[in-house]
DNA sequence: ACAAAAGTGTTCACAATACACCCATGC
DNA sequence: GCATGGGTGTATTGTGAACACTTTTGT
């Protein structure tokens, strides 16, 4: 069977390609939480989906995932990358379209946004209370959230969900909250602490109610990427 | 702001989307060796690049990559997955390409069917001395690369790089030759055996030379989904 | 003084590492 | 019988896991 060489016979077809965001948030109170889009038009409209949208000719992916995030919600990104290219021909009903997916985390402050922005239609819902969304957008999300938990124990992700300054007490229970089981404090710190990546301020923030105030940290990101260029492993299984 | 709903306005651009393949094989004397094509057309042309071509409207991404492999090099996968899509605005000198890019590994066999195929520019280079690559395809090896690395410590991938039956002292020269650093041998057998994946067949192999036949094992890929369902991890350091 | 949350150190179990001798075959 | 590669066990070390009391603050 001889090979073909189509390529150069047909010309190819041009495909739509879009973007999605699935962007997450966190709170002590409601643990993590997915920013969603209402659709209004289209298929699936009324139905809840990732925001999202078609890749202009002239900006890279990332940049279309900014706009599109700036466009519909207003959040601030503070980290993203890649996560998976949904592309089967059935996934869109109307048309083909591949839609290269994006993993972003904000800080907690994109959650009280939500009032501020003219997108009535942009909302958090608790990871555990989705709604069903459109599309293949379930089997995104699902896809987002296997990356989160793998991501969190061995590298330095969690911190993109806090506020800048944090205590120690808050980040466990970011872990606890994702890896979904009780973690030891004294294990935790001592672990965390190892790592040698943590700036140690000299306040302290209350606790809510009574108790001794918490030492504030911050993440020293240059550190990091100091470390990580020297071969050390964050390595957070805990 | 107010945020701009342009996605209803402007109708969107389709553009080309591409796969493209990094197809990995492995031989005992060259080691990890990449399979390349010549371009023979187009910008580039002369030059060595990456097996793939454009999607067409009705077939998958994998679908595409299968095909485009059979048509341009006529080797059979082994393993395929989705690496990372890159989507810079210039990384075609032509027009917009989205490149979905696949991570592939075939067995020792197709390394030896480039004589008989027609695809006479398709030629497998050692992963140490790559020419040169077109487009942005040097960076999509790096990529594949650092996936392969770090995949093979924790998932059973080695295993689809060998013949169906192979010897201990084999698997681990292949993963000594992709860590690039020797494991000692009573270790490595040790820790492979534990994970209890391995089928140990009654046959022996003889050694090139003289020596005492080794014994020949057959990866249990059922038992290892099985192990996997059930949470055990796969984690070979070494 | 008591309730609430933060901070801290030691013991134990297991897994990774280092390491050397005997076995089967070809010549 | 010797050269070549294959197969195996143990002692040591390091790391993860389990575990409880003291300190600081608010009321």
């Amino acid at each position: 069977m001889k090979p073909e060489r189509q390529a150069h016979n047909v010309a190819p077809t041009p495909l739509l390609v879009a973007v999605d965001a699935v962007v997450f948030g966190y709170e002590a109170q409601r643990g993590v939480s997915l920013l969603l889009v209402q659709r209004r038009y289209g298929p699936h409209a009324g139905a809840w989906a990732l925001p999202g949208g078609f890749v202009r000719p002239e900006e890279s992916l990332e940049a279309a995932v900014s706009r599109e995030l700036e466009e519909e919600t207003g959040v601030k990104i503070s980290y993203l990358e890649q996560l998976y290219t949904f592309g089967a021909p059935e996934r869109d009903p109307r048309q083909r379209v591949i839609s290269v997916s994006y993993f972003v985390l904000v800080r907690p402050d994109a959650l009280r946004v939500q009032a501020d922005t003219d997108a009535a239609d942009a909302a958090w819902f608790a990871l555990e209370a989705l709604p069903s969304l459109a599309f293949d957008h379930g089997e995104i999300v699902a896809t987002a959230v296997e990356r989160l938990r793998n991501k969190l124990t061995y590298e330095p992700i969690g911190f993109e969900l806090l506020e800048e300054t944090f205590t120690l007490t808050e980040l466990q229970a970011l872990y606890e909250s994702l890896l979904r089981r009780p973690i030891d404090r004294r294990n935790f710190q001592k672990k965390i602490r190892s790592l040698d990546i943590l700036e140690e301020l000299p306040e302290t923030r209350k606790s809510p109610g009574s108790g001794r105030p918490a030492r504030l940290y911050r993440f020293q990101r240059a550190r990091y990427f100091e470390l990580q260029a020297r071969g050390q492993l964050f390595e957070v299984w805990i």
